[in-house]
This record gives structure tokens, C-alpha cells and sequence, in this order.
DNA sequence: GGTCTCATGTAAATAGTTACATGATTAT
DNA sequence: ATAATCATGTAACTATTTACATGAGACC
């Protein structure tokens, strides 16, 4: 069963949703750990409408573009219900930055410095925009039965953004006086074995 | 330009592989934070022949099943560096175990806490693992001028799984007064709004 | 004789992104 | 006027996995 179809599923369970409100709510509510394109999210939608999983309805009475509401069925709630109940399975791992540091002896020590340093800024800022969306949530949804719920994925956000920062401010320090003793008199650069 | 192009690129850096070397040396060396498939290599290295950025000798002599060996050309060579320099765009994030904690209201309590456990457990396994490879690197590869780049992408690892036990740990602690309150006494889920 | 590892590759399918195409409404 | 937002969808492309197909040699 598709992750992205599921996602979608998941969404129409709080209520009926056309295509562009499914890709507004991920952008900014799933935003820090899910991701689906509007390109992804039209044919899903045609997909779970022929497996029976969503009903569609075409709103009336609208100028422009024709709006369609979709809805959950009974069957794709069971569907919902079924991947609930099913452990999930971890995807293989891809981590660009890390295989640049791995091969780190074949590249300038500047490179990967700045690499780093690109990276540990994109963190940082993550940090402080999930601490943000937390302590906004917990003001002003400080009611709501769903929020538990949330606040265990932006914490989830924070811890692993934490630990990201201090590794690149470690990684770092390690990194920087390679780039120092490399950056004033620089000849070719070694061929690897 | 693609990041298996890039993976492969920077491994034949090292020397020349056949594609089944690669796959060994991903699955051994790269495994906490890299994947290639076989199916996915054989065809890639085609590629990387026909941009004309390695080179493809096939070993002589041989029974069985040829073996080509691929080594890096020059070309190859300065693509390679060219992605060292180039700014690492993060990859959408899409995280199945924080969309089922979002989309919590709709589940059994004890599904999400069977779901939390069960990453505690691959996470805590991944930590353990992580820690003995660093510990068996720093004694038996204490000379490699690698060294302090593979230490850094575990380290990398080590980190990032204890900010997630710890979460998962927490996550618990929230989620399971949810499943015990639900246990006991189970009438139909409520519905959500 | 059977299974594991070595060794290559293709084919089919799935997943997903980006660009294209269209056009109304609303705010500046 | 013009840009942004609302709104839908398709087409082309890229990435990637899984299953299939083949066969030798080594080990038990």
C-alpha cells in the first residue's frame, strides 16, 4: 500500500478535502516530516476514487475551475484502519551529506566545511521553527484532542534537529583545522590509493 | 546530476569495482546511511560508460559469468569534485512512523504504542551497532587517513539514534496511559470530527 | 544433490518530481 | 495592470525496486 495514499486517507478522515486543500494542509501542518507535489497528490486521488477508498463529489455552482471534494469511504477507512495495524517498515537510508563526509578525503577540507556549516544553519533554523510552532500550539490549541498528537511530531523534529546541530558543531571543530592547515600553501591535491 | 552517479563516482575513487564490488562495499561500508540496489547500479554504470566518466575493462581469463571492472576516467574525475563544491539540497522529508503519531486520534492507542516500541527497538539496535563499528574501526584502522571520516558518519549515526530512542522513550510514556485507559473497557472509536 | 556466493544483466512496475497548460478571482 | 492565489489536471522524465533469467564454482 502506497505511503502517499495513505497520507491522503489519513487527511480526508478530518473532513472532505479537494486536491489543493490536501496539498495545503501537508505543506503546512505535515511540513516538517511529511511532503507530497500537487502532481503527486491529482493522480492519488483518481487512484483511491477507483479503488472505491474516496467519494468525490464535483461542488456546484462555481465559476472558473470546477472544485472536487473528496471524502473518505467506508472502505478506505478500513483501509486506514488496516495500516495502523501494520508495522512499518523502515526506508533505506540516503543521507547526501554523509556520503559527501565519507568520502571526505577526495575533496578539499573548505568543501566540506562549508557543507557542514550549510547544513548545521538549515538546522538550527528548523530548531527554532518547531520550538516556535510548538509553543503556538500549545497556546492556542491547548483544547484540542489532536494535539498530543502533534506536539510528539514537532518534538520528534526538535530532538532529532538537536542532535544534528551538536554533531555539526563537533564535526566541525574536527573539520576546521584540516581546512587551515590546507588553505595557506596549497599544492595538487593527493591522489587516493 | 544523480546521487547514485555520485555515490558510485566516489567509490571507484577508491579504486576499481565491478558493480558487484560496489554493491558489497555500499552494503558493508555505507549501510547506515546509504542504499543501492543492484538493479539500480548495473544500469547507472552503463551510464557513467556512455558520459564517458569510467572506464570498463573486462577481466580476462575467466569462467562463468564475465567480470568488468570499472575504474574512474578523468572526466569522472571532475564531476566528482565539481559535487563537493556544490551546495547539498535537503531531500523532502517523509517519515511514515511521525505521520501515523499525527494522524494518532484515528488509531488504537495500543497501535501507536506497538509502532513507537518497535522503532525504540531497531533504533536502540542501530546505537549498538554504530558504537561497536566505531570501536572496531578506531583499534584496527587507527592509521587509515579515512579514519576520521567514517568515525564522523558514525557518529553522525550514533547521535541521531539516541535523539530518537530518547524521543521514542518519551513518546511512550505519553502514549501508553492512552492504550491502558483504552484496554480495559472497549467500545467503538470514537469518530473523528 | 543442494545451497551459498560470485557475477551479470534486463524487464516491469512503482514512486515521485517538474514542467506544461489553462483560466478565474482577488488584492495591490 | 499585474501579481498572487485558487484550482485542476496531464505529460515527460527520473529514480528506484523487485522479480526474472542465467550460470559457474565452492562447500557441505
Amino acid at each position: 500500500m502506497n505511503r502517499t495514499e495513505l497520507a491522503i486517507l489519513g487527511l480526508l478522515a478530518y473532513g472532505p478535502k479537494s486536491g489543493y486543500d490536501i496539498r495545503q494542509v501537508v505543506e503546512q501542518r505535515l511540513g516538517h516530516f511529511w511532503h507530497e507535489s500537487l502532481g503527486h497528490i491529482y493522480p492519488i486521488l483518481k487512484r483511491l476514487h477507483r479503488k472505491g477508498w474516496v467519494h468525490r463529489r464535483t461542488e456546484p455552482g462555481r465559476a472558473g475551475p470546477q472544485r472536487h471534494v473528496y471524502s473518505l469511504t467506508s472502505d478506505g477507512r478500513a483501509a486506514l484502519e488496516g495500516w495502523f495495524r501494520e508495522p512499518i517498515e523502515p526506508s533505506p537510508p540516503r543521507n547526501e551529506l554523509l556520503l559527501r563526509i565519507f568520502l571526505g578525503r577526495l575533496a578539499e577540507p573548505e568543501d566540506l566545511v562549508r557543507s557542514v556549516s550549510e547544513y548545521r544553519d538549515r538546522r538550527r533554523e528548523h530548531l527554532e521553527r518547531f520550538r516556535d510552532i510548538a509553543r503556538t500550539l500549545e497556546a492556542e490549541a491547548a483544547e484540542d484532542p489532536d494535539l498530543t498528537f502533534w506536539l510528539l511530531t514537532l518534538d520528534a523534529g526538535v530532538r532529532a534537529a538537536e542532535a544534528a546541530v551538536a554533531w555539526a558543531d563537533d564535526a566541525l571543530e574536527r573539520l576546521e583545522p584540516l581546512a587551515a592547515s590546507n588553505a595557506p600553501h596549497r599544492h595538487g591535491k593527493d591522489e587516493p590509493a
